[in-house]
DNA sequence: TTGTATGCGTTATCAG
DNA sequence: CTGATAACGCATACAA
């Protein structure tokens, strides 16, 4: 009866499997029955020709092909996934998409992943406290592979990511846990090597402008960077606390400068705080820079290289980064377990304007 | 015989129904059968007390929870999508994240996606031409709707995707057919009212540096423009091409001023364009903005109001247009039929400090 | 309230 | 080379 019914029911799609019916009823795609029943062929014919590796004649492959065209039909996937337990999906995670460093290393991330037959579900998390709120859609999809772009990414988070039992490599942040690996830059090594710089150029007094208290990147930065002017034999920097945006680097800069120390070298832990930070210092407290205060950040934003700007800062190899991230997540994605060592890869240290004169523009 | 066999899987499941085996077989996720069993119920009670609606008793539903938390046992999305033909998921096609108009808008699509429920694939194309690369992956994951968030999308790219019979929203491209409705801004007016402004500034003689040369929204800015400078009785523009990026405005505000005739009036389809003419003008070819020539921009990019820059541009409506859009794509992913009729939503002028010196930080 | 049976659109296996 | 048929994991109509 069964049989019978769907028999009728398609011997109407048969001229027009897509459209409205009377009553409303809407069959939106094709399957490969309705094409198998066209081309006059069994429906293992016709996924056979569309996946392409078993042998079809080429007059079965013809009549499939035409019959296809005509009913628009386009494989599903979706069956193929219950089937393999594998989605090809590969969960991006972003906070932060305000920071040109987190887009361009997302539109990387796209290209390749799409070059490499996976493709990109995309999630927001504004916080880490909202991690719990994407974890049930990343295991209802079934995801190969998380890859987490968060500014921030606490132990706890990279926690509850573990519980799902999916592989997570988490970008610029360096937690690690049996299910969690992680690709970050060199940030220790960093602020050791600004601190060279500045006291290089002559700086004698310092100061740092932090991101949000919670990013470990952040962190690190500044105990490179204080650990080695211990080392030279200068005081402790000024610290004051930004939030890795333009404002956050405005507004530290400006209360910095109004306190009783005034710093003239200036580390900022992103480049957005430091161009926030050199517009309060050139635009509102009429300091020179690089000439009264030394500036520099890190993340080599394309505004770090506006003629305008001529940042000194640290360009993290994003190339390099991304490629270890793909490798991983291949792997992975194909059954392999997570190879667990942190990968960190070194930054590199752009000197421009900001800290010599001389490479004014 | 089956399933005799698949007792005898599932027995040694029940104990760790996601660990790897001696032979190597690795069962990833438990499904509803698996705690069906565990719990001494049926498959149906496990659905059912998982999708809440029907009810369930209060010692079954609290059966099934135990097992379903031993086995850490997650619904899969995928099943579902076969019986609904609806996926939920949304996706976005994207082209250059590199100019943050688009990485902002995208990630507001995503906290409004996110918000309705809906789950965000994400596509990358660089150029119109790749669009037939995409097309399949769209209809395999019978995505719901496409959101086109790219810079430039041909009438010719629209009919390849009305193809899909996908419902398709061009973001911030004024294309339209059967298949693809448009939420775009004003282009037009825009370029009418910055000709009155730099008129009213002052202004004498004109130029334009355009996006690339398949861009609608760049030629309307430009035509809009073009006739009213012609109306207040100014002669035509000198015009320049750009690429939408800061490279481009600088090299052709370069070239531009290089030339026999030197605007003192620049308006550039873009912000990242402007900012990279102002650069030009005025750390290479000392001119002072906006004493020797006054510059505007369109989008409002965060770098338009840093301090140092004080871009005058047009503020498109942002959030008006995700709205615009994700109630279009909404009310299509729910069946409805596409309300074809184009949203254009205006956008605002916004003058700083590059069309007026009081304006100057 | 609960259990049984069926279908969704593929791929894979196994006979012809 | 071709055609039946059995899964995959869930939702749901139907029967109990």
């Amino acid at each position: 009866m069964t049989a019978e019914k769907k028999a009728a029911t398609l011997g109407a799609a048969d001229a027009s499997p897509d459209q409205d019916w009377p009553g409303g009823t809407f069959k939106k795609y094709a399957s490969s029955v309705d094409v198998a029943r066209v081309a006059g062929v069994s429906q293992s014919q016709v996924s056979r020709t569309f996946s392409g590796s078993s042998k079809v004649s080429e007059s079965t492959r013809k009549k499939v092909l035409e019959a296809a065209e005509r009913l628009d039909y386009r494989p599903s996937l979706i069956p193929r996934i219950m089937l393999t337990h594998k989605s090809n999906l590969v969960a991006i995670v972003v906070g932060g998409l305000y920071n040109p460093f987190y887009s361009t290393v997302l539109e990387e991330f796209m290209i390749r992943f799409q070059a490499a037959g996976h493709q990109v579900l995309l999630l927001h998390i504004p916080n880490d406290h909202a991690l719990d709120d994407v974890i049930p859609k990343l295991a209802s999809y079934r995801v190969d592979a998380i890859v987490s772009a968060l500014a921030i990414l606490s132990p706890a988070g990279a926690a509850t990511l573990a519980k799902l039992k999916i592989p997570v490599i988490a970008f610029n942040t360096a937690v690690n846990n049996e299910w969690v690996t992680s690709v970050s830059s060199e940030n220790f090594e960093a602020g050791r090597q600004i601190a060279d710089l500045f006291i290089a150029r002559g700086a004698r007094s310092f100061g740092f402008i932090s991101g949000p208290s919670t990013s470990p990147a952040s962190a690190r930065r500044r105990e490179g960077y204080e650990e080695r002017l211990r080392e030279r034999g200068a005081g402790p920097p000024t610290v004051a606390r930004g939030d890795y945006r333009y404002e956050g680097g405005f507004a530290a800069a400006l209360s910095m400068f109004s306190g009783p120390s005034r710093p003239d070298a200036l580390f900022c832990a992103n480049d957005l705080l430091a161009i926030g930070a050199i517009d309060a210092l050139r635009e509102r407290l009429v300091l020179r820079v690089p000439d009264d205060v030394l500036v520099a950040g890190f993340d080599d934003i394309p505004a770090a290289s506006w003629a305008s700007v001529g940042l000194t800062t640290f360009t993290p190899d994003a190339a390099a980064m991304v490629d270890e991230t793909i490798s991983i997540v291949l792997s992975a994605a194909n059954g392999k377990p997570l190879a667990t060592k942190p990968v960190v890869v070194s930054a590199k240290l752009i000197e421009r304007g900001t800290t010599n004169r001389d490479l004014r523009s």
